[in-house]
DNA sequence: TTTTGAGTTGTTCGA
DNA sequence: GTCGAACAACTCAAA
């Protein structure tokens, strides 16, 4: 927008509030948007964040340009885009219109929290509010404590807990306004440009549409929900909801699926798989620096390599040839898809912390950077598990044999042959075997994965402390 | 107050 | 091939 082009100004009714939406891009079960609405009328932001952009991988940005497109549409093209850090143009556009109140869903995460503390004193000086309403959680991350009001470090007894708190939250909710009830007040004159349009779009991005990703949570609940126990280890088939990138962005409020859940063995398991979610968001909420530093700090003395030659098999990993088929199946499928199968992100998460002996950091960085569903909490907390510097209750010694779960998890070798396009004919197990492939397409194992296997277990035992 | 038992996702070895 | 033990020892709630 061009200074001192004032769209507002022609504006027939004058918008009450600012809905600033941000991981909350949805118009239904949205709490802050009903708070927004019962003030009258509502200008609908989103702020282009060079901080996001800058971190974000091709996939990242393509998927949210599209979810954007998505929620503009919805709202009849009324969505306001702002550049710049939302510290400095949020207030100003507050102040621009003259509104009051600047709406948003509580965000839990680190810089979320500190983006919003600042908003909120730049809005209070000139009179104005930043009023969270809701949150991205079924129980808003903080709020499971033990009786004394410290919070859990391990997960089945903060599940335990955070149970009927988030069976209470999905029962009662407000209202969504229909959408035809709520007046946007948008300015046509400005559009979205910028990075958003420069984005490649050459991989199949999850669903952008509030309707297409109900779509595939219906399709999922009548076909795959009922074998979910069994069938989500398995990355060679259909066996998940794959709507992780939905939740991360708020095109679905968990909410929304837990009302479908029954009491079986399967659904339980889902509802389970969304309580570590919010168990991650509440362990990250409480110790923000443990997406950086280990959540055990005994774990610091651990020998980890980050010289020259740790940096070459690093670049292995992260290209998908450490003639580990399984391992090298999910790197590009990553690279490929910005989404990976989560049985494969233990096994390639184990592998660079346990037969690499790289930082754990490093390989969240690089998730981080592809996963279209990239969460900070689930990312870092999802990692400092498999390095066993997290909120794992198990001993040290579980190392992930690849091959071993290769045979165990896709055994007719239909997810790599998928991935690893030079091992298309190689027939039946004998896919999972390295070092027997195709010795002039495929390389050869980068590393023994016994001897390294070893090596991690002299590493942890070397500490010469207690493990937690 | 102290003790006890279970804890997302594992592997290997030896009987 | 299947099965239990060993790996080694923290957190948390219930008894």
């Amino acid at each position: 927008m061009r200074h001192g082009d004032r769209p507002w100004d022609t504006l027939a009714v004058m918008p009450r509030s600012v809905l600033w939406f941000r991981r909350d891009l949805r118009l239904a079960d949205h709490p802050a948007l009903s708070a927004a609405h019962e003030l009258g009328d509502v200008v609908p932001l989103f702020v282009i964040d060079p901080v996001f952009v800058r971190t974000a991988g091709a996939p990242r940005l393509a998927h949210l340009a599209a979810v954007l497109r998505a929620l503009d549409d919805e709202m009849g093209g009324a969505l306001v885009y702002r550049h710049g850090d939302p510290v400095d143009v949020v207030p100003a556009l507050a102040a621009e219109l003259g509104v009051d109140h600047v709406f948003v869903t509580r965000d839990h995460g680190p810089y979320g929290r500190a983006r919003d503390a600042e908003v909120a004193t730049r809005l209070a000086a000139d009179g104005r509010s930043l009023r969270g309403v809701g949150s991205n959680y079924l129980v808003d991350p903080g709020t499971v404590t033990k009786a004394v009001g410290s919070p859990y470090a391990v997960f089945t007894p903060f599940s335990k807990v955070w149970r009927p708190l988030a069976e209470a939250r999905r029962a009662s909710r407000p209202a969504t306004p229909s959408v035809s009830d709520v007046s946007w007040v948008g300015a046509p004159t400005v559009r979205c440009d910028g990075p958003f349009d420069a984005v490649p779009v050459g991989v199949a991005l999850p669903p952008a549409t509030a309707a297409a990703a109900h779509e595939q949570w219906d399709a999922f609940v009548s076909d795959g929900l009922d074998d979910y126990d069994e069938r989500r280890n398995l990355p060679g088939v259909p066996g998940t909801s794959r709507l992780s990138p939905a939740l991360r962005w708020g095109v679905l409020h968990p909410a929304q699926l837990a009302d479908d859940l029954g009491p079986s063995r399967s659904h339980d398991v889902f509802l389970s798989e969304l309580a570590w979610r919010e168990f991650y968001a509440d362990v990250l909420l409480r110790r923000p620096d443990t997406a950086r530093v280990n959540l055990n700090p005994k774990m610091d003395v651990m020998v980890v390599d980050t010289d020259a030659a740790a940096r070459v098999r690093f670049e292995r990993w992260a290209t998908g040839t450490t003639g580990y088929p399984i391992v090298d199946a999910g790197m590009r499928q990553l690279v490929a898809t910005g989404w990976m199968h989560n049985r494969v992100r233990m096994i390639t998460g184990s592998f660079l912390v346990k037969d690499l002996h790289l930082p754990w950091q490093w390989g969240a960085r690089h998730f981080m950077r592809h996963l279209v569903d990239g969460d900070l909490a689930s990312n870092s907390h999802g990692w400092q598990w498999v390095a066993g510097t997290g909120t794992d209750a198990a001993p040290y010694f579980r190392v992930f044999n690849p091959t071993g779960q290769s045979e165990r998890f896709d055994p007719s070798g239909e997810y790599i042959r998928r991935w690893v396009p030079e091992l298309a004919d190689v027939p039946g197990g004998s896919v999972h075997q390295p070092g027997l492939l195709r010795p002039d397409a495929y390389p050869a194992p980068m590393v023994d994965h016994a001897l390294e296997r070893d090596e991690a277990l002299v590493r942890y035992r070397s500490m010469g402390v207690p493990i937690r």
